[in-house]
This record gives C-alpha cells, sequence and structure tokens, in this order.
RNA sequence: GGAUGGGUGGCUGAGCGGUUGAAAGCACCGGUCUUGAAAACCGGCGGGGCGCAAGCCCUCCUGAGUUCGAAUCUCAGCCCAUCCGCCA
C-alpha cells in the first residue's frame, strides 16, 4: 500500500507517476471519498467526546449518590446518532481501503519510463555465449534423448501430463539429480558465502498472507487455491489456504505484524520451495518445455533492512543472485525493467536473464524487487528507530534462482555433439563426482 | 475430532461495568551521584488516526451484541496450552 497521507496531499502528483505503469488511479473518485471521509470522522470523532464526557459524569454523580436520571435521559439520541454516522464512515473507510489495497507501488524515480518491455534498459552483462559447431538442440530434446536405465526418458513431459496436465513434468534419475543439485548448491551458497539463514516454510498460505505481500487482492486468479470446507467468507477474509507462487510469500511474512529491533537487521533469508502459478492469461506462451510450468522450484533471497537502507541492499541482492550465475559459468545480462514492466509491489526491479542457446536469446531466470515499504505497510512490520517511534521497514526479494530455469540454461549451455551434458565444475560434488549425464 | 484452561503494552503479570490506556516488576531511555561503571534515587516509557498546535478519537485476539458507559457481561469466530482419540 501506498502512503494514505501521501496520496491525500498528492494525489495527483500520485497520478501520474502510476500512469507511467499502466495503472489508471481514479483521482476523482478517490478525492471526494477523502471529503467524505474527513468530514464523517470528525462528526464521529464529535459526537464520541460528547458521549465520553457525559457518561463521564454520569459515573461521578452516581458515586456521589446523586439522581442521574435527567442526564441519562440527555444521552439517548446520541447514541442513536453515532451508531448512524459511525456506519456510514466505516462503509467510506472501507471504499478507500479497497481501492488502496489495489493502488501498485510508485516506480523509483530511477526507473525507465515505457509502457512495456520494450523499454527495459540493459544495465551490464557476464560471460560470453559459446560458439557451437554442432547444431545446438533444445533442453526438451536432450532431456527425452537421454534415458533412463529401462529407457524412459529423464525429462518427461508426456507422463506428467497424463498423471495432471499441462505444464507439469517428471524428471528421474541424473536429470533429477542435477535438478535437486543445483537447489542446494544455491542454498548452499546463499547460506555459506552471503549470509542468508535458510528456512523452511509454509507452502499453503492463508489470505491475510498473501494480502501482505501483494498477491491479494488483485491476483487472485494467478494462483491456486485450496477448498477448505468449501468457501466461506468470514470478515472479508476469504477462509481458504492457497499455494504460494514464490517464497517471498511465507518469507517477506515472517516479519508480518512485527516491531523489530534495529540491531536485528538486515534479516536476510533464503527458503527453497516449489512455487504454483496458474498462469493465467499466458497461453500458448512457452508451451514447450520447462520455462513456463505451473509447479517449478525456486531458491529465493528476501531482506529485511531499514528504512534509507534498501538501494545499497537491492545491489547487493543481485550481486548474490549474479554469484550463482557466475560460479556456474552461464552468461547473462541484468536489465532495468521499466515502469509498464514492473511487479505490483515493486518501486524497481532488476531482471537476471541468462543465455538460452536454442532460442539464441536472454530469458528471464531471477527477479530482484526492492518494494520500499509498500509490503511493509500492507503487513505492519515496523523497526523501532527511536524511542516511542516506529517506522515501516523495506522489503526486497529476488530469486536465487529459479531451479527449473536454471537446468534448462545449464543443460543447453553444456551439451555436447552427442547430446550429452557436461556436470559444471561446482555441481560436480553435488553430483557425487559425476562429471557428464549422457 | 472430543474435553478443559487461556489470549492484556517489548516481556512477565494485576485488573468490583464508571477519571483504567490500563497496577506492579523486568527491559529500555533521560537525569542525580561516581574518575568511569555498577548500585541507589528521581523522571520518562504501548500502537494508530485527524490536526500547524493545543487537543480530540480509536485500540486490552477478531467480529457482533447488551449498556448512558465494556479490558471487564453475552454470542460467534480465530489462535495458543494441556489431556484423550486419530495419524505421516
Amino acid at each position: 500500500m501506498l502512503d494514505p497521507k501521501y496520496l491525500r496531499t498528492d494525489l495527483e502528483e500520485a497520478a501520474a507517476r502510476l500512469a507511467t505503469r499502466n495503472y489508471t488511479l481514479d483521482v476523482e473518485t478517490l478525492k471526494s471519498l477523502e471529503n467524505r471521509r474527513k468530514e464523517l470522522q470528525i462528526r464521529t470523532q464529535d459526537l464520541q467526546a460528547k458521549r465520553n464526557a457525559v457518561s463521564k459524569s454520569i459515573g461521578e454523580a452516581k458515586k456521589k449518590g446523586e439522581d442521574v436520571s435527567a442526564i441519562m435521559a440527555s444521552v439517548g439520541e446520541l447514541g442513536k446518532e453515532l451508531d448512524e454516522i459511525k456506519a456510514q464512515q466505516d462503509a467510506v473507510l472501507a471504499e478507500i481501503e479497497k481501492i488502496a489495497l489495489t493502488v501498485p507501488n510508485l516506480p523509483d524515480q530511477s526507473v525507465p519510463v515505457g509502457k512495456d518491455d520494450t523499454f527495459n534498459v540493459e544495465v551490464r552483462r557476464w560471460g560470453t555465449p559459446r560458439e557451437f559447431d554442432f547444431p545446438v538442440k533444445d533442453h526438451v530434446a536432450l532431456g527425452e534423448g537421454i534415458k533412463t536405465a529401462n529407457a524412459g526418458p529423464q525429462l518427461d513431459f508426456d507422463k506428467a501430463r497424463d498423471i495432471t496436465g499441462a505444464r507439469f513434468v517428471v524428471m528421474k534419475s541424473q536429470i533429477a539429480r542435477l535438478h535437486r543439485a543445483l537447489a542446494q548448491f544455491m542454498l548452499d551458497v546463499h547460506t555459506q558465502e552471503h549470509g542468508y539463514t535458510e528456512c523452511y516454510v509454509p507452502y499453503l498460505v492463508n489470505s491475510k498472507t498473501l494480502q501482505g505481500t501483494g498477491q491479494l487482492p488483485k491476483f487472485e486468479e494467478d494462483l491456486f487455491h485450496t477448498n477448505l470446507d468449501g468457501t466461506c467468507e468470514l470478515d472479508g477474509q476469504t477462509k481458504r489456504y492457497s499455494l504460494i507462487p514464490t517464497a517471498e510469500v511465507p518469507l517477506t511474512n515472517l516479519v508480518a505484524n512485527t516491531v523489530l529491533d534495529p540491531k536485528d537487521l538486515p534479516i536476510k533469508i533464503t527458503a527453497h520451495t516449489p512455487c504454483f502459478r496458474s498462469e493465467a492469461g499466458s497461453a500458448g506462451r512457452d508451451t514447450r518445455g520447462l520455462i513456463r510450468m505451473h509447479q517449478f522450484d525456486k531458491v529465493e533471497m528476501v531482506q529485511i533492512v531499514e528504512p534509507g537502507k534498501s538501494w545499497e541492499a537491492l545491489e547487493s541482492l543481485v550481486h548474490d543472485a549474479e554469484d550463482i550465475l557466475q560460479k556456474l559459468g552461464l552468461p547473462y545480462r541484468v536489465i532495468t525493467l521499466s515502469t509498464g514492466d514492473m511487479g505490483f509491489s515493486s518501486a524497481k526491479t532488476y531482471d537476471l536473464e541468462v543465455w538460452i542457446p536454442a532460442q539464441n536469446t536472454y530469458r528471464e531466470i531471477s527477479s530482484c524487487s526492492n518494494c520500499l515499504d509498500f509490503q511493509a505497510r500492507r503487513m505492519q512490520a515496523r523497526v523501532k528507530v527511536a524511542k516511542g517511534k516506529n517506522e515501516l521497514v523495506h522489503t526486497l526479494n529476488g530469486s536465487g534462482l529459479a531451479v527449473g530455469r536454471t537446468l534448462v540454461a545449464v543443460m543447453e549451455n553444456y551439451q555436447q555433439a552427442d547430446g550429452s551434458i557436461t556436470v559444471p565444475d561446482v555441481l560436480v560434488p553435488y553430483m557425487n563426482g559425476l562429471t557428464s549425464i549422457r
């Protein structure tokens, strides 16, 4: 959520900045709601003050044994009026809240302005894509060509289709192990070299949690939801669990509704989890292979930092992600997403794109975002900066990395003419010494 | 799933329906004392909203209700603890 104070005082500016990310802020509606809110709040508070004063005097009079029937009669109407106005105020407040929860974060001033991904800006490149002296295969062809002992493909999309449906995969044998090795390797690097604390988190979360990081209420259809005793509405909260679309959700919400001690910051945490996305609206895109799955593994990094320290934290986060790619020897580039291409909660996002030989292009493998206080405000995550002075923390998240896509990159970049895959040096220990998958 | 007991400020923990936003202790902050520190003593110390401010309002798990007035009473829900049952 944006700072309601800012939204009140600089509504026009907010609208202009949000427009750069293709979001139209309903200025007129907000203005009139705000005016109404103010008017109603003044009236309720006035009535409440009156009621409090009278009630107090009743108490005092009663204590002295005086007759209070006259005073009590005088406040009879007050309660009724208060109830009415309070109800109106609650309705207006609820309406404002409803809008506020669907307004995306403001893009930082340093973010390139543009309506879509064509306005993204390349920041730097690392590594040189390898020259192949044979026709390159994509990871699907490679994975289906490498067989298990009983001749089944090690990358099996057909079985997954039978078991579940499209956009799922079954991995077997050494490919499955390579996939696991990648995740282990990433976790080890982040915990042992980058200072993150490893976490194991729930894969099913409640609605409040999803609201905290910004997935709800706006992106309902992007998620998979469970159906706990039917879905019942309970004080505005849908009672059900949903599968996490990223570990950012449980990790970031670890600090929801807390007041942190500055000396405990920054908090750097990481987790390897499966991620579940409905991919609503991406029908037909990346239908071949592992690039876009309903279920995929990811190692996620989250940082909780003091306000004012998040920009340096964003740079460190990107470097932590880049380090994995460098250790794996995978060529990549760093992109600054334009205003129109950023996620809902982000003020600035760097994407890491890894070289995919079969597509002759770079594809997203990590997304690192600074959310500033946007998520913290939704979660009520604060830090005690001075005595009695609490400020919202800043939250950042980044993939470190998407494991499935890293597997794709390793398979394709390390393929040999005979269809085998050389195991990157850093992964050999995780593969029990195996140097080649064939 | 069944039974019982609970949810109060950073923590522990009081709180007859009426100056209780909340005793007390710990922690924390400021001061006195001290060469310095500790101890002792004095003072301060939850969160949020509106407002330039004074101040006013909200907030004792959440929501609804009773009442002139609710942390205190009623109902529902959520969560926690313990015991029983079931179970990876």
